[in-house]
DNA sequence: GCAAGTATGCTGAAATTTCAACCGATCAGT
DNA sequence: ACTGATCGGTTGAAATTTCAGCATACTTGC
C-alpha cells in the first residue's frame, strides 16, 4: 500500500472546519425541525420531496437515491410515517417489484406547517451569511464533490447544469 | 410568524446539492473505515483526535465539543471503545467531575493502521478534486457557517484564524 | 420457455444515537 | 458555612440506523 501525501495544516483546518461546521448546521437545523414539528430532518427531507412530485408520490427507489438512504432505511423510515399517517406506500402497475411512498393530506399539512420556518433557517444559517460570490462556490464545490462520489447513473436527476 | 423569503432555484440547488454531497462524500469515507479499519467515523475521529493529545488524553467534555457529539453519546461511544480495549476512562484530578478518555497502546496501534488509508481517501475525494481557489473558498466558507451555529464559548480552539 | 443474474423492497436483529432523568462536584451569592 | 444554580458525566429506555439475509419480480441470454 501507498503512503498518501499527508495532508498539510492548511488542509487540515479546511477538513475540519468543514466537518464541524456542516455537522453543526445541521445538528441546529434539525433541532429547530423538531422543535417545531417533531420531525427529524430525515423525515422532513422524504415528506418534503413527496410533497413537491407529481400525484406526491416518488418510487422508494428514487426516494432513496435523492436522500442518500440505503432501501433499507428508507423502507423503515416509510413504515414508521406510515405508521403516523403521513405517508402511504402504494404499489405500482408497471413494476410489480417497486413501490411508491405517497404523501396523505395529513403529511402535506404538516409539511405546509413545518417548510416556512424551516427554511427561515436554511436562509439565516446559510444564504445569509455568505456573499453571492461564495454562493456561487459553494454550489460548485458541492458539484465537484458530488461527482467524486455519486453514482453516475443517478446523477442526472439534479437538473440542470 | 413572519413568512420568510423563499430559496429561489440556484439557492435550492445549491442546498441540495450540498446536503447530498457531504452526505454521500461522508458515507463512503465511512464506508472506507469500516473495511479498512472496522470504525465508524465517528469512533474514528475520537481515536484520531486523542492520538494527537497530549498524553493521548482528553477531557470529555473537550472532546465532544470537538466531535460534536453531545455528552451522552460520548459517553456511550467511549464506554463501546473501552469495552474494545482501545480506549480507557480516567478520573481527573483536579476536578471531581471531570474524566478522560484516554487511548491505549492498542487503540493507538489501531489509529495508526487506518490513517494512511483514511487520509488517502480524504485527499482523492475532497483536495484532489479541488482547485487551491476551491480549497480556500471551502475554508472561508465552512468557518463562515461555523461561526453562526458554533457555542462562541468554544470556537477559539480551532486554531488559528 | 427457462435459468441465471440483477433490481427493488422488506424484515429482524444488532449497533448506534437521542432523550430525559439523574447524580455528585463545583461555583456564586449570601 | 449554606443554599441554589450550573457543570460534567453517566445511565436506561426509546428511536433510529445499519447489517445481513430474504423474497419477489423483472431481464437477459440461451
Amino acid at each position: 500500500m501507498e503512503e498518501p501525501r499527508w495532508l498539510d495544516e492548511e488542509e487540515g483546518q479546511t477538513w475540519r472546519s468543514f466537518l464541524l461546521g456542516s455537522r453543526l448546521l445541521l445538528d441546529r437545523i434539525e433541532r429547530e425541525l423538531k422543535q417545531d414539528a417533531d420531525l427529524s430532518f430525515a423525515y422532513y427531507d422524504i415528506l418534503s420531496r413527496l410533497s413537491e412530485a407529481p400525484e406526491r408520490a416518488i418510487r422508494m427507489c428514487d426516494l432513496a437515491s435523492g436522500c442518500a438512504f440505503d432501501r433499507s432505511r428508507l423502507s423503515h423510515a416509510v413504515a414508521r410515517l406510515a405508521r403516523d399517517g403521513l405517508v402511504r406506500n402504494i404499489p405500482v402497475e408497471s413494476d410489480g417489484r417497486a413501490r411508491m411512498a405517497q404523501l396523505t393530506d395529513e403529511g402535506m399539512e404538516l409539511v405546509r406547517r413545518a417548510a416556512p420556518e424551516h427554511v427561515g433557517q436554511v436562509r439565516a444559517l446559510v444564504f445569509d451569511r455568505l456573499t453571492p460570490e461564495q454562493q456561487r462556490s459553494l454550489r460548485e464545490i458541492s458539484d465537484s464533490l458530488l461527482a467524486g462520489v455519486a453514482d453516475p447513473r443517478k446523477l442526472e436527476v439534479l437538473g440542470p447544469t
